[in-house]
DNA sequence: CGCACCCGTGATAGCCTCTAACTCCAGTGA
DNA sequence: TCACTGGAGTTAGAGGCTATCACGGGTGCG
């Protein structure tokens, strides 16, 4: 990333510096209101500058909304990776998960909340989408985890899923691991953006108890 | 809903009419540039009047869109119920919610996706979703459905969700049954929420193998 | 018939994104 | 050392949006 440190002219660096602060006010902006209410307008005032300065950086709104989606999918890989050097098992990974979304539900949000139509993600968040599966994939691969309940149906969905792997990339998984992996993503996903838009709030119990009864139900899948 | 008919004016009715036709004209603009790029002022100019006319039949863009997000809700919970009187089975009511939800993604997502930090949902809305958390839990109780494995964390977020039973208002499920009830919305959330947002779309194979998958992982469960 | 009410209008304020023309200064090369 | 180039920031402004206001005009009620 820093391979060029030497090289930046003054300029370059400053350049980079404003385009961080500009972000950082964004993320804030995003936190309090809302990915929609974001304005750079009321970012370059806050930074006491006027408005068009930010087109300087930005070319338009959608390029700075592009970045903190990049932002927030690497985040999301970092902190996965971070989880899987420590103990590549099923259940850090899921806790790594949980707390980095409700640590911040409006960047989980932007990854998986609603998409708007005429959006075309860039190449490299599908690159680190596939980072993230793969090391879903090794965790989901791991020795140790229960077998899997044998059905037609889900022995189906296992042939398919080993005809079209190629969101695995070079991946070495068995079908069982891809399914399980899918599953992984998947049931968490449901639990965590339930939770995180709200439509636990109003229901009494614990999603934490849920979330860790579904992590469970994965592991002896 | 049509209790006062007759005793409606012409003019209320009028009124409803227009009402109507302002959703019509929403919806129509949600399901193709998104919620976020609603304007009334573009449906104004659509319908042949201009913009502060349509402040007649709405205070405000947010109360509109309310609006519209309890008719999802209605629509939702009527397509369960339809479904629910053809066969009260988890399979046939996973199958409504898919085709219900893929008929219009954004629909969906009105209820399902982001939602705005301020934003209160009306009380109303709640009392809906308990209606269609109803349904799901007469589906769940059913006769005939595969025991649970049993496990301690399992068993102890029956017992948690036994202590916190307000979500299923007055009916009378067994605590397997709310566990089944939960998680039969949170897996099939999972795989809709992330089809309808896109985030298969790169990956090649078939959503509805894994929803199927799913289903019947719940109705063994 | 008269009157109150409701509907739709244009004008306007204030916010936003984004462009264009301009000034100014830092860093560069002769 | 000095002229110059290019990036940074400014103001002005177009065009969009939400929302309010004051004003005509028609409808339906007493």
């Amino acid at each position: 990333m820093a391979a060029s440190a030497e090289t930046e002219t003054p300029r370059q660096r400053y350049r980079t510096q404003v385009q961080n602060e500009i972000k950082k006010h964004a993320w804030e902006q995003i936190a309090t209101e809302g990915t929609s209410a974001l304005s750079l307008n009321a970012i370059a005032k806050r930074m006491g500058m006027s408005g068009p300065a930010l087109y300087r950086y930005f070319a338009n709104r959608d390029e700075l909304i592009t970045e903190l989606i990049r932002d927030a999918y690497q985040s999301l890989a970092d902190t996965i990776h971070a989880a899987a050097v420590d103990a590549a098992d099923i259940r850090s990974l899921a806790q790594a998960m949980r707390t980095w979304a409700l640590d911040d539900p409006q960047r989980y949000l932007l990854i998986y909340g609603t998409p708007v139509p005429g959006y075309r993600a860039p190449e490299d968040t599908t690159r680190i989408a596939m980072e993230i599966m793969a090391a879903l994939l090794d965790a989901a691969g791991a020795e140790g985890l229960g077998a899997m309940p044998p059905s037609p149906l889900q022995g189906r969905l296992q042939a398919h899923l080993a005809d079209h792997r190629g969101w695995a990339g070079a991946h070495p998984a068995k079908p069982a691991t891809l399914h399980r992996a899918l599953v992984f993503w998947t049931r968490l996903h449901g639990v965590l953006s339930l939770e995180v838009a709200g439509h636990f709030s109003g229901m009494g119990f614990d999603p934490a108890e849920l979330y860790a009864a579904e992590v469970e139900a994965v592991t002896g899948l």
